[in-house]
DNA sequence: ATTGAAACTCGCAGAGT
DNA sequence: ACTCTGCGAGTTTCAAT
């Protein structure tokens, strides 16, 4: 059974305040939260451990990284038992920040992040070159009304900046 | 004109490693690229105040926050022009993490984390109240074969957690 | 933009409650 | 699980290049 990990009220305003800035010093959450720093640095250190914290992520400007352009692109595919291998596939190509399985017959959702709508081309290739999909349909951001990820960029090591050639 | 700023190969390798690991040391950082931690610290600083480093988040476990349920929800709306107010009232919604203006019919995009599906369908009923809106369709996240975010929630503070009551 | 040194602050571990 | 203590390590500033 997956049970529910769940977290005391301490733990709680702490994952807040690094949520806010990751890169905060223990010292200064001990001083928001009226707790000693080794108090601190101990439940971070034991909740990293259990895998309540993941890890920590810079967010970056995608403008910055050569990256304006943002996409979501639903996937459609026919043997649906193949599932897995086509999140596998499409996960692993470049552009694509998020993908996800869904319920429904677009059963696959990816966000992407490119530098031009050529770029966003070449990327609706690939996904449809992937055996069982049989169909995308794709919508462009306009705006992001809210953004928690920021930009969590997959592809600052990537290089699917603008300047890129084939 | 909204530029792009580029950014150098130095500084798209410390991001690098801050993608990875936040909250590593400038110091940690300063070795591995063979740079002296003063000139780390400059250029980290310079990006930030550039805008170009938006802010460093904590990826959390969603179970552990007793949030183990994730959902799209598709919006259309009626006059098109109200959609900065319909953005921002989704965007208010708790439980809601992400959204999106988008191309197309279905013009917005919200991504949900809640407990359950009693939690799910009050966030819908909360969408559906908004004047403009007068369809939404909603896909439940299996799985997620590439997830960027982790689990950046905005909702550490909120308590929406199993527990709660109305 | 980078350096090296100086002053300050923090991380982290050990021992104790 | 928290506190106190202390040293090694990290941060941050600054004059100089």
């Amino acid at each position: 059974m997956k049970q529910a990990i769940q977290i005391d009220e301490k733990n709680r305003r702490i994952l807040t305040i690094l949520q806010e800035n990751a890169r905060v010093s223990n010292a200064e959450i001990a001083r928001q939260l009226g707790m000693t720093t080794s108090a601190v640095f101990e439940r971070i250190r034991k909740m990293e451990e259990r895998g309540i914290i993941r890890g920590y992520s810079v967010q970056v400007e995608p403008a910055a990284l050569g990256l304006p352009l943002s996409a979501f692109v639903s996937v459609k595919i026919n043997p649906h038992r193949l599932a897995p291998e086509v999140g596998r596939a499409i996960a692993e190509i470049e552009g694509v920040e998020e993908a996800y399985h869904l319920t429904g017959e677009e059963c696959f959702l990816a966000r992407i992040r490119c530098s031009d709508t050529d770029s966003l081309e070449r990327i609706l290739m690939q996904i449809n070159d992937i055996e069982p999909v049989y169909a995308t349909r794709t919508v462009i951001i306009l705006r992001s009304a809210k953004e928690i990820s920021g930009a969590l960029l997959s592809s600052v090591v990537g290089g699917l900046g603008a300047g890129e050639g084939a």
